[in-house]
RNA sequence: GGGCGCGUAGAACAGUCUGGAGUGUUCGCCGGCCUGUCAAGCCGGAGGUCGCGGGUUCAAAUCCCGUCGUGCCCGCCA
């Protein structure tokens, strides 16, 4: 059917005889002499045919699926297109076949317009022609080569697991799937393979891997989908530091693959305590700065009274410089309401003027030398703003570390910058005061001593990886010790009984040589999202959902027959009755 | 569950603030012209439930209320 590949077509070919096949990308008709593009996977190449010879040319239309025979030429002095690869030659039409004629397109095929999402997602298959997502396809299946090749050269054995499995805590909610043969139980959708990695590390698998498809049952967002694909790792005998090395290496090869740069190893590693006091996020974005700066001892005298309601209730008063900004009450309005987004009570602006004075409505509340410190703190200079909140640690640095990634998200350059956070909490305290668990409750603390007698500040061995502000994913040292492990299930409010009940045939597991191991699970779709220079994970996943978990395309999730609802053994609350009626309803 | 934005021809938009005839632009589509274009060009044409429902008004794409869809964010989620 074809002899040649479209975008390969080059001045070696030239005097040959070729067939390829493709869709017509655009025709250009000047009545005595016609061309068109065709396009194919590997790219496109020019057709010149004469109308009186090859009546048909009249009748091509965009994305008309054709084969084309002829003869490469090389086109005439001054008509080469630089921009075309093959822009040298071109195919003079010999035969030309419509394999197939396509309707009029709903949209075009074309990088240069932005096409409603959901229109795109209706016919995906269209979407997925153009350029730009052929070309995240194809760097996501480049990837994933780059990760297997890679993690096979260093030994490791792929392995699949169940997705029919039963619930497991790692803290989101469950997809669930109805069992027929047991009607009013469940199967869960595996969140991620965590347990059943940790049993192949009992099983003596020792370096094992999956690029798993999971599932979590919580509300999308840019970076977030229902349905995600995970690379997850794990390896017996391992200390942090393997499984560092490990992943390093894995993204490095990935990063080459895709876009052929070396990044320099081994990334940097900073505590979860460090980026969060000098970023306010777990996952901080180091291609910029506007870091926090600490102001409370400068402030310690001041008369206003957040300030000195923070400082007396043991909280902090930290700001950021965020350098030059358009400054007017409706910017100032903007940022506070963000800013109480993030969870502050408010926010406090300095504006340094170019005689070098503070204008802030909190000015007259500051001495001069306090002035003074604040600006030589945050390193502020004539036109920058400083933006200052004070509360309780973690709402400050939080509050200032959003403000960061508002205002300081670079535009237009594609740095990578990766890091590891490690040393992270062991457990969280909600707000209620109840502790849960930070990672998952496989973690290993640091120190069991610390984890009994302070919980609160106890650190664990797990770590994350971050790139350009993306949480990449996350691992940790597991817990192989069964007594360790019903101690934390034990912390967690989780009482003895209850942990045999639901993990008990787990903890027995655990009993019988379980090595030391740990791993890793990053996922892949945000990380050809960031490679790709994406905004949205969407634009990397080929059939993704909308924001209610919608595909525009097959109307997923449907409603279903009757009698499938009765072989599971459910049945429909009023109100879903009554929709479905509402929405099967004839118009 | 909540906040904000968007919804106008097959596609992307302007028009909405300040109500006055579906008014317009680009692409696509249909017809015609054109022998070196490559987002071809030129001429002509068709194409509209202004998301949907209700209200205010002499009059609504425009104002108000509700609703649906969609995106971003908070909650949730690593």
């Amino acid at each position: 059917m074809r002899t040649h590949d479209a975008g390969t077509i080059s001045v070696s070919d030239i005097d040959s005889e070729v067939t390829i096949a493709g869709w017509v990308q655009r025709r250009r008709d000047h009545g005595g002499i016609t061309f068109f593009d065709m396009r194919d996977a590997t790219g496109l190449v020019q057709v010149v045919a004469d109308p009186h010879d090859h009546p048909i040319v009249d009748e091509l239309k965009m994305e008309y699926c054709v084969q084309v025979t002829g003869k490469v030429t090389r086109r005439p002095e001054g008509t080469e297109n630089p921009d075309l690869p093959s822009g040298l030659v071109e195919i003079g039409a010999e035969n030309i076949t419509v394999l197939a004629p396509a309707k009029t397109l709903p949209f075009m095929i074309d990088d240069r317009r932005d096409v409603d999402e959901r229109v795109r997602l209706q016919h995906r298959y269209l979407d997925l022609r153009r350029p730009r997502m052929a070309a995240n396809l194809r760097a996501r299946s480049r990837a994933t080569a780059a990760i297997r090749r890679t993690l096979d050269d260093m030994g490791f054995l792929e392995v699949e697991t169940p997705t029919l499995i039963n619930s497991t805590p790692e803290g989101a909610r469950d997809m669930l799937v109805p069992s027929r043969l047991r009607h009013g139980e469940f199967y869960a959708l595996p969140q991620s393979p965590q347990i059943f990695k940790q049993l192949l590390m009992i099983s003596g698998v020792e370096r094992y891997f999956q690029i798993a498809r999971c599932y979590r049952d919580e509300d999308t967002r840019a970076d977030r989908q229902l349905e995600f694909t995970q690379l997850d790792l794990e390896g017996a005998f391992w200390d942090r530091d393997d499984v560092l090395d490990t992943i390093e290496k894995v993204l490095a090869a990935t990063v080459m693959e895709i876009r052929g740069e070396e990044i320099p190893l081994p990334f940097p590693r900073l505590t979860w305590h460090e980026v969060m006091n000098r970023f306010g996020v777990d996952k901080p974005d180091l291609r910029f700065g506007m870091e926090i700066v600490d102001l409370t001892d400068h402030v310690m005298d001041s008369e206003f009274g957040v300030f000195k309601g923070a400082i007396e209730a043991a909280g902090t008063v930290r700001g950021i410089n965020a350098g030059r900004q358009e400054w007017s009450r409706a910017r100032a309005d903007a940022l506070t309401d963000r800013a109480k987004e993030l969870g502050a009570r408010g926010l406090v602006w300095m504006v340094v003027e170019e005689d070098g004075t503070l204008r802030s409505p909190v000015a007259k509340f500051l001495s001069d030398s306090e002035q003074e410190a604040i600006k030589k703190a945050m390193d502020a200079a004539p036109g920058d703003v400083v933006l200052i909140a004070a509360d309780r640690w973690r709402t400050t640095v939080e509050v200032l570390g959003g403000l960061r990634n508002d205002l300081g998200h670079p535009s237009g350059h594609d740095d990578l910058a990766f890091l590891w956070v490690i040393d992270f909490p062991l457990f969280e305290e909600d707000e209620d005061g109840s502790i849960t668990f930070s990672h998952h409750p496989f973690t290993s603390p640091v120190s069991l001593e610390e984890m009994r007698e302070r919980p609160e500040t106890a650190i664990s061995k797990a770590y994350d990886a971050v790139l350009n502000g993306v949480e990449l994913g996350s691992g940790s040292i597991r817990i192989h010790d069964p007594e360790v492990q019903r101690q934390v299930f034990e912390i967690l409010g989780i009482d003895r009984e209850t942990a045999e009940r639901r993990f008990g045939w787990f903890l027995e597991a655990l009993q019988y040589g379980t090595p030391p191991h740990g791993g890793f699970a990053f996922g892949i779709d945000r990380l050809v999202m960031v490679l790709q220079g994406e905004a949205s994970i969407r634009e990397v996943i080929p059939f993704p959902k909308t924001q209610t978990g919608v595909d525009p395309m097959t109307g997923a999730p449907t409603w279903v027959e009757e009698t499938q609802l009765a072989e599971l053994g459910i049945d429909l609350t009023k109100e879903a009755r009554a929709r479905r009626e509402e929405e099967e309803e004839p118009a």
